[in-house]
DNA sequence: CATACGGTCCCG
DNA sequence: CGGGACCGTATG
C-alpha cells in the first residue's frame, strides 16, 4: 500500500507522510491504492511535492538552468539589477574597506546572475547593497552575504557593463590547473560544461567529481554540475574538457594575505578560460565561410559593418547579398530578413520602404475602433503549464486547494482550467478535466460540497459573442458529452445517467469565480479559486428556466483537502499564505479597482451577505428541481436533520450581543442542521481575521467586525489604525473596549476555547 | 474550422 | 452608473 511507501519516503527525505504529495505520470498517488495500481515499475521516477504546513517555507524547488548559447538577453530584473546600465552613472560611495576578503584590483571568479556560471573579472568597486536581499547561496559556500555589493568587470566582454554581485558569488580567481591524474572522486573543481550541448564547450561551472575511469585514451570523468543561480545540480554529467580543470581557490581573509598572495591575486590573468563557442558549426573559425554564424546568404564573415541583423531570427545578412541589394543602412530600427518578413511585396521594396513592422497593419488586424491594448480582456497567455498534459485528470501538482487568481488567463497558465473563456475543459471522447462556476448559467445551483452544473451550448453566439441567453435546446455533445463521460455510468445522451459508485468517476477540477457570488455563498470574494476535485454523480436533461432543454450535472466534492469555505480550509489557506494573485507586472485598470473598493467598503459587504442563500434552501432547490422531473436524489434519505435547540442560557447570551445580531441570526439558521453544523458556523463567523482563531477578548468595531483585542493592539503598535477586515479607518484614539457580551456567548458555546492563549 | 461562464469599452 | 456590444485567444 502507498502508506508504507510514504513511510519509506519519510525515512529517505525526512518528510512526514501527511505532507507528501506524490505524483506519477501526472497523477497524484492516493493512499488507498498500491504502486501496482499506478503501473509504477522499478526505476520509474515518482515526483515528490512537499506540502507546506509550517511557517518556514521549504518547498521542493525544481529549477532549470537557462544558458543561452549565443544571444545575451537583458537581465529582466528592474530592481536590484545585476548589471549597471551604462548610461546611468554609478556614483555610490566606495566602501572597499568594509570587505574582509577582497580589495579593488583583485582578479576574481564571479558568478554571473544571468548565466549562473563563473567568469573571470576584475574587482572595480565595493559598495553598500541597497537591496540587502540575499541571493541564493550554494549551501556549501564558505561565505555568506556581507551586505556589500562587488562591482566586477567581466574580462573579455569589453562592451558589457560591469556586474554587481554579493560576496558569495565572487571568489579568488582560479588560476591553477588541476592535473587530471591527481583528481579523485569527491573533489570539487571548476570545469567547462555545456548544458545544452554536453559534447560542446560551454561555460564554467563547479563540479563535484563522482567517478574517474581510465578510458582507451585518457580519462572518462563523471560529475555533478552545479548550474544556475539557485545551484541546481545536474547529476552524472559526462565531462568532456579534461585538459583545463581548475582548482577552486579558497577564500582568504585580507588580514591573512601575504605580499605574495597579493601579487598573485592582483596579477592580470595571462589567458582567459576558453568559453562557449559562438558557433558550433564552424567552431568560430573566422576564416571559414559559415551560413550559421556568417551571412545567411553567402556565409561570409567579412564586412561586419555592412551586415544587417534580422530582428526576428538574429542572423546576419550582407546588405549586398540581399535581392535587391541594399545600398544604405535602413533608417528604421527594425529590420527583418526575407524569410522572417511577412509581406513579400515589402521585401521587393526593401530599398525604398522599410517602415512596415512585423506586426499586422491596423487595418488587417481588426475593424474595431476600440482599444484592446490595456487590461486583461484579450490578452495572450504568457506561460503554459507543461508539468502535466492538457488532458490530465486530477489535481495539478503544486497547486493548492484555495489558490486564487485574479483572471481566467492565469488559471489557464496554471494548468488548472485551460480555456480562456469556456466553462468546461474536456474532450468528447475522454472526459472533462476541469470546470468553472461563475454564475453565467441561470440554472446552476451551488451548495458547496455538491452543486448542480449546467452544460454549455444552446446559445446563439452570432455576432462574435461569448455568452448569450439560452435560445435553443442543449445537446449532449462536445463539452457536455465530455463531462458526462466523467460519470461512473454508461453514457446515455437521451435520458442521462446516474453513477453506480460516484467516487469511481473521473475527477474534475473545480474553480469558482467571484461572479458566482450573486447566486452562491461559496464563491470567493474576488478572482477565481481552485476548490479541489469533484466527481459527476449524475446527469440528465431538463427544461431550464429559459424553457429550453439544458443538461444538468450533479457534482459532489471528493477531495482530501478541506474546502476553502470551511474553518479547516480557511486555516489551511492562512497557513499556506494563499492570497489573490495578479499577473506579473499587472497594472490594475480603474474598473478593477472599483470592484475591489466595493468589497472593502462595509456598506456593500452587508448587502452581499443579505443575498446569501442558505444551505437547506439550496438542497431543497436541487431536490425540488430534480423531483419535478421524477429524479430522486439519494442523499436526501441519508440526511439526518437533528435540530439543535439552543439552551436557554445560550439563547439569552446570544440575544444580549445586540451588536452582532445579524451574525448570530445567520448562525441560528444552521440550528436545523444540528449542533455540529451550528458550531462550525459560529466558529467560522467569529474567526479573527488576524490570527484565524475564534476571536478572544473581542472588539466589535463600528463597521461590525470582530477582532481579538490582542490582534488589534498588535496592528496599532505597527501604526496601522484601520479595521483589519474592511480597512475602515478606526483612528489612533479608537478605544478598545471588549465586547463582553460576545465574549460570554462564545465562551458558553466553546468552553475554555481560549485556554491556550 | 466552431465554440466558449472574459473582460473592457462605450453608450444611454 | 450599469448593461450591452464585441474583441483576441485557446481549445477541440
Amino acid at each position: 500500500m502507498l502508506g508504507e511507501f510514504k513511510k519509506l519516503v519519510e525515512k529517505k527525505f525526512n518528510v512526514k507522510p501527511e505532507n507528501q504529495r506524490l505524483f506519477f505520470a501526472g497523477k497524484q498517488l492516493e493512499n488507498q491504492y498500491r504502486l501496482f495500481d499506478y503501473s509504477i515499475n522499478v526505476n520509474d521516477v515518482v515526483q515528490l511535492m512537499v506540502r507546506e504546513t509550517v511557517s518556514n517555507n521549504e518547498s521542493l524547488k525544481i529549477s532549470s538552468p537557462k544558458v543561452s548559447k549565443n544571444v545575451k538577453e537583458e537581465t529582466p530584473t528592474p530592481s536590484c539589477s545585476s548589471a549597471i546600465s551604462s548610461s546611468d552613472e554609478d556614483n555610490s560611495e566606495d566602501i572597499s574597506m568594509d570587505s574582509k576578503y577582497f580589495k579593488i584590483g583583485d582578479y576574481v571568479d564571479v558568478k554571473d546572475y544571468h548565466y549562473g556560471s563563473w567568469f573571470i573579472g576584475k574587482l572595480l568597486k565595493i559598495k553598500k547593497d541597497p537591496c540587502r536581499v540575499d541571493k541564493p547561496t550554494d549551501p556549501k559556500s564558505p561565505v555568506k552575504n556581507d551586505g556589500l555589493l562587488y562591482v566586477v568587470e567581466i574580462l573579455g566582454c569589453d562592451d558589457e557593463p560591469p556586474i554587481e554581485v554579493q560576496l558569495q558569488h565572487i571568489r579568488p580567481h582560479a588560476r591553477e590547473i588541476f592535473p587530471i591524474h591527481e583528481i579523485k572522486s569527491g573533489d570539487q573543481v571548476l570545469m567547462n560544461y555545456n548544458v545544452e550541448y554536453p559534447k560542446e564547450r560551454g561555460y564554467w561551472y563547479d563540479v563535484i567529481i563522482k567517478d574517474i575511469k581510465s578510458a582507451r585514451r585518457g580519462y572518462d570523468i563523471i560529475g555533478d554540475v552545479s548550474v544556475g543561480m539557485d545551484n541546481a545540480i545536474i547529476k552524472n554529467c559526462h565531462l568532456m574538457f579534461l585538459d583545463d580543470i581548475y582548482k577552486i581557490k579558497p577564500y582568504k581573509l585580507l588580514v591573512d594575505r601575504t605580499p605574495e598572495d597579493n601579487k598573485i591575486i592582483q596579477l592580470e590573468p595571462t589567458a582567459l578560460r576558453a568559453g562557449a563557442l559562438y558557433c558550433i558549426k564552424c567552431k568560430d573559425d573566422m576564416n571559414k565561410q559559415c551560413k550559421n554564424c556568417g551571412c545567411k546568404i553567402c556565409g561570409g564573415k567579412d564586412n561586419e559593418d555592412k551586415q544587417l541583423m534580422c530582428d526576428e531570427c538574429n542572423h546576419p545578412y550582407h546588405m549586398v547579398c540581399l535581392t535587391p541589394p541594399l545600398k544604405e543602412m535602413p533608417e528604421d530600427d527594425e529590420w527583418y530578413c526575407p524569410s522572417c518578413k511577412n509581406d513579400e511585396n515589402e521585401i521587393v521594396k526593401a530599398g525604398g520602404n522599410l517602415k512596415v513592422s512585423k506586426k499586422k497593419t491596423p487595418e488587417a488586424m481588426s475593424t474595431s475602433k476600440r482599444d484592446w491594448g490595456s487590461g486583461m480582456a484579450c490578452v495572450r497567455r504568457t506561460k503554459k503549464c507543461t508539468i502535466v498534459p492538457s488532458n490530465h485528470f486530477g489535481p495539478i501538482p503544486g497547486v493548492e486547494v484555495g489558490t486564487i487568481w485574479a483572471f481566467r488567463v492565469q488559471v489557464s497558465e496554471a494548468g488548472v482550467h485551460r480555456p480562456p473563456v469556456g466553462g468546461i475543459h474536456g474532450r468528447d471522447n475522454q472526459g472533462a478535466f476541469s470546470i468553472v462556476l461563475s454564475g453565467g448559467y441561470e440554472d446552476d445551483v451551488d451548495n458547496g460540497d455538491e452543486f448542480l452544473y449546467t452544460g454549455s451550448g444552446g446559445r446563439d453566439l452570432s455576432g462574435n459573442k461569448r455568452t448569450a441567453l439560452q435560445s435553443c435546446d442543449q445537446t449532449l455533445t462536445r463539452y457536455n458529452r465530455a463531462l458526462a463521460l466523467n460519470c461512473n455510468a454508461n453514457l446515455d445522451n437521451k435520458k442521462g445517467s446516474t453513477s453506480v459508485d460516484w467516487k469511481k468517476g473521473k475527477p474534475v477540477r473545480v474553480v469558482r469565480n467571484y461572479k458566482l457570488k450573486k447566486h452562491s455563498k461559496y464563491a470567493p470574494q474576488l478572482g477565481n479559486r481552485y476548490d479541489g476535485i469533484y466527481k459527476v454523480v449524475k446527469y440528465y436533461p431538463e427544461t431550464g428556466i429559459s424553457g429550453f432543454t439544458v443538461w444538468r450535472f450533479v457534482l459532489r466534492r471528493d477531495d482530501p483537502t478541506p474546502a476553502p469555505w470551511t474553518v479547516q480550509g480557511k486555516k489551511l489557506i492562512a497557513r499556506l499564505g494563499l492570497e489573490l494573485t495578479y499577473p506579473e507586472n499587472y497594472v490594475p485598470i480603474s474598473e478593477w479597482n472599483n470592484i475591489k473598493s466595493k468589497l472593502t467598503s462595509s456598506k456593500n459587504k452587508r448587502t452581499l451577505e443579505d443575498t446569501k442563500i442558505e444551505d437547506n434552501e439550496l438542497s431543497d432547490n436541487i431536490e425540488s428541481k430534480s423531483l419535478k422531473k421524477g429524479y430522486n436524489i439519494k442523499c436526501s434519505g441519508k440526511k439526518i436533520k437533528l435540530r439543535y435547540e439552543l439552551e436557554k442560557e445560550a439563547e439569552q447570551l446570544i440575544i444580549a450581543d445586540e451588536s452582532n445580531k445579524k451574525y448570530w441570526d445567520d448562525c441560528k439558521e444552521l440550528l436545523d442542521n444540528g449542533k455540529k453544523a451550528f458550531l462550525e458556523r459560529v466558529e467560522e463567523t467569529f474567526l479573527c481575521i488576524c490570527c484565524q482563531e475564534i476571536v478572544f477578548d473581542p472588539i466589535t468595531t463600528d463597521c461590525s467586525h470582530n477582532i481579538c483585542k490582542g490582534c488589534l493592539k498588535r496592528s496599532f503598535n505597527a501604526s496601522v489604525f484601520h479595521c483589519p477586515t474592511c480597512r475602515a479607518e478606526l483612528g489612533k484614539t479608537f478605544i478598545m473596549k471588549t465586547n463582553n457580551k460576545l465574549a460570554k456567548a462564545l465562551l458558553y458555546l466553546f468552553p475554555g476555547y481560549s485556554a491556550d492563549r
